[in-house]
DNA sequence: CGCCGGATTTAA
DNA sequence: TAAATCCGGCGA
């Protein structure tokens, strides 16, 4: 990953998701001050993934997975966390990676401050809905271009350490083909990760 | 470590 | 109207 800082180019985003996203461990995102490392994420099929939100088609929540690569797909879960998800593929095949933990690089006290933490802990930002709010994100960062400069933003960073590989989190709903599927990656050189356990070398 | 409530949106 | 790509707090 040359030149660490630079916005990530439209291409990263545009190949299948599976490839992209373990390939976003080490990116950057930045909001303002901000700057997080990600170190864990999932990545969601179109249509045929039982797993996925494109599931049962276009619906107005998840009309950005329709969209253009590297574009934001946020959704409330739980009645009280944001999740973030980076569009990916081809517009129309509706796949997205859900970015599930980060590490703090930047803008440390705006971090605790969100988060209302007093220091910084290996899961100050290692869970979906905590990475959401380190960044600040809600409902008006859905559908917004990560990768043109302003707001909420994708950049090059670093390789991870060591690619971990397993299940997904929190599916037991889809079918035990797609539960079964190794599409959660983590950077194993990092400790915000969760159920790091569950995870295998690459 | 495991259970449990929170609080809202969504779509079958 | 159930279920949702969770999180933090509490008790053991």
């Amino acid at each position: 990953m040359p030149r660490p800082g630079e916005l990530i180019p439209p291409g990263f985003c545009q190949r299948p998701v599976a490839q992209v996203a373990p390939e976003l461990l080490g990116c950057h995102l930045r909001h303002g001050e901000v700057v997080l490392r990600i170190t864990e994420v999932e990545a969601y099929g179109g249509p045929g993934d039982s797993a996925s939100h494109a599931r049962h088609g276009r619906t107005a929540r998840n009309s950005p997975m329709w969209g253009p690569a590297g574009r934001a797909y946020l959704y409330f879960c739980y009645g009280v966390h944001w999740m973030l998800n980076v569009v990916t593929g081809p517009e129309g095949e509706a796949t997205a990676v859900l970015i599930r933990g980060a590490e703090v690089v930047a803008g440390l006290e705006t971090v605790l401050q969100r988060r209302g933490a007093s220091r910084a802990t290996p899961s100050l930002c290692a869970g979906p809905g905590k990475v959401a709010q380190a960044l600040g994100l809600d409902k008006t960062f859905d559908g917004h271009d990560l990768l043109a400069p302003g707001g909420l933003e994708l950049r090059r960073g670093d390789l991870p350490g060591r690619t971990l590989a397993g299940p997904r989190l929190g599916i037991g709903f889809a079918t035990p083909e797609d539960q079964a599927r190794a599409w959660r990656f983590a950077d194993g050189h990092s400790a915000a990760v969760l159920k790091k356990a569950q995870l295998e070398i690459t």
